[in-house]
This record gives C-alpha cells, sequence and structure tokens, in this order.
DNA sequence: CGCGACGTTGATTTGCCTCAACGATTGTGG
DNA sequence: CCACAATCGTTGAGGCAAATCAACGTCGCG
C-alpha cells in the first residue's frame, strides 16, 4: 500500500531551492521508501541512527524513556515533516531516542552518507537542509523557553495551536508526555474547561 | 582596548571547513568589531537581529523577560561560542529575545545579507554553518529533554559540567534563570549539600 | 468475549514558588 | 576614598501547582 508518489517530497524541496528534472531524478533515485507499521520502530536507543526521515503520510515520534520507564516526547512528525535523531545522525554514534510510528505511515529515508554526497553533485541541497536545520532550531528553542516561561496550562493550549490536527489522533498520554506534564494532570486540567 | 586578533575566529571556522589565505582575508572583510561594556545591549526585544556574533572574549546571553518581569535565559555565549536571535536573523523580522554582555567583551559581527554573499562566494560557508546550526540544534533538544526528565537538582549538577568556568564567573541568579528556578531555591539547594 | 491500555476522579504528598526579612557585597556619586 | 544605595545571596514560613498512588469505568483489539 504504498503510494510511491514523491510530489509532497519534491514540494517540500522546492519550498526552499529549486531544482532541475535532472537534479530532482538523482534525488529521488537516493531515497529508500518504507512503509510503517503502529508502533513499528525506526531506531532505539543505543542505535547509530543512519538516516533522515520524511513522513509522506501517517505521523512519527522521537522520544526516551527514563529511569522510571516514563516516555517523554521529543518531536511529533506527521506528514511533510523530516525526523531524526540528530545526534546520532551527524556523529554517527549511538543515540539516545527512539523513533517509531505513532500511526500507519509512509516515510523516505536518506542516509547519512547518501546526504553527504548529494551536497557535492547538488550543493542546493546543502542549502536546503542549512535552512531547514535554522527553522528546527528555531522551533526547538521556542520549545526551551516555553518550558521556562509557560504553565502546564499554557503549554497545553500553545499544543492544541501548533498541531491541532494531531489533537484528535493521538492517545493523550502522548500529549502528556510531549508537553511534560502526568496523564493524570492533563485529563484534570481537561476537566476544568 | 580591541584586540584586532582574529586567530580565535578563524580556528573556530576551521574546526569543519579549510579556507585558503584569500578567502580567510574575504571573510574577514566582511566581519565588524565591537567592544561590549558590561551589560551592554546587542539586540532587544521588538528589535531585527541583522546578525550573528562570534564572542572573542568575554560572555554574552540571550533571555527574555516575562509578564511579571522575570529573566529567563535562553543561551549563554562565552568566547569561541556563536549567539543570535535565530529566528529574528533569518527571517529578518522583529524579534522577541535580548542579548546583552554579561562582562566586559568583545565580539565579531557578521550580517545575514553579508553571510548569504559569503554562501556563493565561498559555498564552504555554507557547509559551515550548516554544521554548526546542526550542533546548536542537538544542545537545543538535548536541553529541552532535560527539562521533561530532570529534577531542578540535577538540573544544576548539570549546569555545572556543562559550564564548568561560568559557575564562578556568573550571579547564582542567572544560572537560576537559565536552569529554571528561582534564585531562592538555587540558594537552598545549594546549600543541602 | 476477555484482557490490557486508556482516561477519569479523588485523596494525599511533594517539589518548588511566594513573600518577607536580613546581612553581605558591589557599585556609584560626591 | 568614603558613604550610601542598590543588588545579591540566604533563610524561614506558608502556599500552590503538579506528582503520586489507587480505584474504577470504558473501549479497542486480538
Amino acid at each position: 500500500m504504498i503510494s510511491s508518489n514523491f510530489s509532497l517530497f519534491l514540494q517540500n524541496i522546492s519550498k526552499h531551492i529549486t531544482l532541475n528534472a535532472e537534479e530532482k531524478n538523482l534525488l529521488i533515485s537516493q531515497l529508500q521508501v518504507k512503509a510503517l507499521k503502529k508502533k513499528q520502530f525506526l531506531l532505539r536507543t543505543g542505535e547509530v541512527s543512519k538516516i533522515a526521515t520524511f513522513v509522506v503520510r501517517g505521523c512519527l515520534r522521537a522520544y526516551t524513556i527514563d529511569d522510571n520507564g516514563f516516555e517523554h516526547i521529543l518531536q511529533f512528525a506527521p506528514a511533510d515533516w523530516w525526523i531524526t535523531d540528530m545526534y546520532s545522525f551527524i556523529s554517527q554514534k549511538e543515540g539516545y531516542l527512539n523513533i517509531d510510528a505513532v500511526e500507519e505511515s509512509e516515510v523516505l529515508l536518506l542516509s547519512r552518507h547518501q546526504q553527504e554526497e548529494l551536497f557535492v553533485t547538488i550543493p542546493k541541497l546543502e542549502r536546503f537542509f542549512r535552512i531547514i536545520t535554522e527553522k528546527s532550531l528555531v522551533a526547538s528553542r521556542q520549545r526551551v523557553l516555553d518550558g521556562l516561561t509557560l504553565t502546564a496550562q499554557q503549554r497545553y493550549t500553545n499544543f492544541c495551536q501548533v498541531y491541532p490536527t494531531l489533537i484528535h489522533t493521538l492517545p493523550q498520554k502522548q500529549i502528556a508526555a510531549y508537553i511534560g506534564v502526568t496523564p493524570e494532570f492533563l485529563s484534570k486540567m481537561r476537566a476544568t474547561r
């Protein structure tokens, strides 16, 4: 049930750079298409992340599990988003994150090795990844500030605005693990309007 | 009292790319040298950040002030670090951060406009900034996870390990504003062992 | 159909904040 | 260089937001 449709991917790229037909074909030839069932893993704690992932359909998540067995979610990646364990991806060392599918999904995989080769053959791609990394950094830093300045209630409201589509798809437990509260407390916040 | 010494800067660049003499000269010619007194601002909330900053000597910080007048510190930048309001820098819109000098400092400034021109004339520089942005992203995401998983005590211990030099320089108040506790509570944590 | 994961609710606890008071340190203007 | 103010760090009493623990109904899935 793979769409083998790269249009969303090429659209994503074209937000920041322009490729000709030849470059598009070369780029796509380097990608691996993969279907993921719900809860299927792309990466586990302790493994080396050899790939960056673009989500075509469905939704993935990156998270850790603490000493008490609780999950803490670093990122959700719905369709049209990129996701990776950046630490492991750039260092090619063992990472700390788990990445799995929140629901049945379809993804495109690009290995670090292929990415670096593409930076040489199509330098514009290095620009593309520079730009989306800058944007990810802005988002991540905003989340640090949100953690310092906002109450749990405000972080929840914020989440609903940033991910309006995910609210109905995700189990509440996972929203709690993202905004940094217990599932019980999130339930109580929602109850009091 | 400006050293006009670019060696630390060139050393910083050479960690990730190699430039020839001509390229080094071109790059340096685009920089502006600036001395900052303690508490002197480089950027204030509501301004557009036209520049990225490399710290040659001293230490800078990026922070916001919340509705109750409390500071929340997003980043410290001692010598050999880069600092900027990335949101404002890449969008050229009004930013939310303040950036000022924690102590008397010397910095090098690179404007977004000049940076983008350099990406064309010296493509290797785009690689350099891609790489340091990737590393900043890793650090920022780790801090998000620390906020989700660690107690205040653990975040303080962590801070002492990551910034051993800063502990003795910074007022405790600012360490508190970075790790996300009140100054009073940090004082109490330190008292109990 | 039955089991396990999920969401809810309540009682209790706790980590951290708020407010206030006080010495110590720093900085500053005369 | 001193006097004074301002800021900083400390300590204590009390309060609150959020966690913990436990019990229970519901639902989706095998």
